[in-house]
DNA sequence: TTAATCGTGCGACTATTTTCGAACAGTATG
DNA sequence: CATACTGTTCGAAAATAGTCGCACGATTAA
């Protein structure tokens, strides 16, 4: 029997407002953050003070939305950013959405000024 | 006495989350396409079919997260979108996301057919 | 002035989203 | 095997967001 498989939109199927609407949550926001800053993530690294449910709740939002991977390892739940799928979908999207994020929110480190 | 006035935050004051939360409903991302391509546009042409207030709701919205500049004339209200602010604030994030609208929805507003 | 038009605010209602506890199933460890 | 740990699902509750009728003030035109 199979652990556990999880549906992932194609590329070309991935819309717009639905990424919008998912990066517009600041939890889920600071969770693609981390992704682009660290890669593949244990999804409890993502939020390890949240209760699992709602942890499940917004990695599901992201994985259906087309915004990351996720992969079943043992018991454990790994995260991806879809990087390049979303590149090629809507290209240049994901680093302006994360530069701005950086410069609008309180003091990240921002170094190359 | 002004007749109407409106509130708009700073530039530096645009909140990365709540532009793209607005910018993730259909309904107000096509207002913001209209707007990219026509310019300054009195506010019922952006929604003819739709209920004033709801009229009123959306462009609103708009207006307080930064997106659109909202000005009265006579009892008209015109509306533009604050593309160079945008532009100063989040470098690109108009371009990618009106461009991946284009090439995500196909069906656009058929008033020009 | 009178009438028509426009946008706004209010209030109520519906729909959607978020949160989270509890029970459950699969996995690793002993 | 039993136990501890993981993520998922379900259900319900709360919070948030969308819709829209209506009355009102302001503006324009006759």
């Amino acid at each position: 029997m199979p652990p556990r498989t999880y549906h992932h939109p194609d590329t070309d199927e991935i819309a717009i407002a639905r990424v919008l609407f998912a990066l517009s949550e600041p939890l889920r926001l600071n969770m693609v953050r981390m992704l682009a800053e660290q890669g593949e993530t244990d999804s409890i690294d993502l939020g390890p003070d949240l209760p699992r449910s709602t942890l499940t709740h917004h990695t599901s939002l992201l994985r259906e939305s087309g915004v990351v991977f996720v992969r079943a390892e043992g018991r454990k739940c790994m995260i991806q950013l879809r990087d390049e799928d979303l590149e090629q979908r809507f290209p240049g999207l994901l680093d302006t959405v994360l530069t701005g994020y950086e410069s609008a929110d309180d003091d990240h480190s921002e170094a190359d000024a």
